[in-house]
DNA sequence: ACCTGAACACCGTTCAAGT
DNA sequence: ACCTGAACACCGTTCAAGT
């Protein structure tokens, strides 16, 4: 599957590594082939030595990005880990707005470190008597919960360049016309603080909760 | 902002319709401007009387297809008028898997078939006693749950070309080394009918229980 | 004034020429 | 055998020529 390293050139990881810092930078349409080659250093068509095609690579920057997440630690409840791991992906993702668009990307294999998180917490949450079948919902949910925070919030605050209160500020004025919607008039003057780091908390505390009631199941 | 329709022409209803066509038909990727063109029956250049550029069209497809979501009835409880959304988020896009890619399309203003949602939504929790500062919270949190669920599916099954007992043995065949992850090995073997659906019903229901509580606070 | 054909500056990828 | 330059078939968009 993977192709061996060409003599004295950079590593698969480097590439993907060139790849993020080039969206970091320019964002994530300027990740082209040959801008990444002039990135690296070689010539375009080199770097398909180390991805088939382009959608073979923007999965290898998701992989790549995502083992930036799971740099949780070993203790705690599995509830603790589910909070810190969906906290690490809120954390990568604000640090890297434009890595946004990467949860779009299709699938592969996960990588042997997305393994080791599964890993702990499967075993923490089988070991407080959650039954096994439920720990993947559970896992599946948060990281959904999660990746369609990122996804939202990057919607509405394009991609983490807008402060969140100019965030709220636009969502009021993007309302039409308030003399006909007074309900969602109301509700956003009411909001004065709007903050998605309390939409995250708030869900993610919802979810964990709603998965420590199947325990009795 | 809205260019009046050229005489005789299509309307802009009518070309975010046919380049949702030509996703559902061909792919997302396939949504190119001459293709579009030619789906429409126009020369390309005809087309950028409806939109400034092609993220403006995303954009347009995006918001077209949303209001095929905002079908909700006026009846029954806030609850339920969350439901029902997150359900017809659900219903819409795994009709048209193809749509998913516009979930990360740059949002602009809501359109009035949105804010029409929005406002039966935000009236019923606010009667129900909600502080109306929450009531922003809460449909951001399930939209942004809906969304990242939808994502992460179509992630996992291939934007729904595989049946969903596919998916998870696809999962299970993922896993590298069972030997080393005898947990998540453990927990995968146990679900023998992994299902989306089950993981959308959970994450709502707590959401939605997550929100209630703000009630008395 | 409005519409749109031709042209431009890209893009991902093929393939055969180089080594 | 492996690497990669040139070429191909696209793409979104500009702009001036048409009406």
């Amino acid at each position: 599957m993977a192709k061996r390293t060409p003599r004295g050139s950079v590593t698969r990881e480097a590439v993907m590594d060139a790849a993020l810092a080039v969206a970091d930078r320019d964002g994530y349409e300027a990740v082209t082939i040959r801008a990444l080659a002039a990135e690296v250093g070689v010539p375009p068509m080199t770097l398909y030595t180390h991805f088939a095609d382009k959608a073979a690579l923007r999965e290898g920057m998701r992989e790549r990005a995502f083992e930036q997440v799971v740099t949780a630690t070993a203790e705690g409840s599995w509830q603790e880990a589910l909070e810190e791991f969906a906290g690490n992906c809120r954390a990568v993702l604000r640090a890297h707005p434009n890595w946004v668009p990467l949860l779009a990307a299709q699938t592969g294999a996960p990588s042997a470190a997305t393994l080791r998180l599964f890993e702990r917490v499967f075993d923490k949450m089988i070991a407080d008597g959650l039954p096994p079948a439920q720990t993947v919902y559970a896992v599946t949910a948060v990281l959904s919960f999660a990746s369609g925070c990122m996804l939202f919030e990057g919607l509405m605050v394009g991609a983490g360049t807008a402060p969140l209160p100019t965030a709220r500020l636009d969502l009021v004025r993007r309302l039409h016309s308030p003399d006909q919607h007074p309900g969602v008039a109301a509700a956003t003057a009411a909001v004065d603080d709007f903050s998605f780091d309390a939409v995250f908390e708030l869900g993610v505390r919802s979810l964990v909760e709603g998965i420590e009631k199947l325990r009795g199941s």
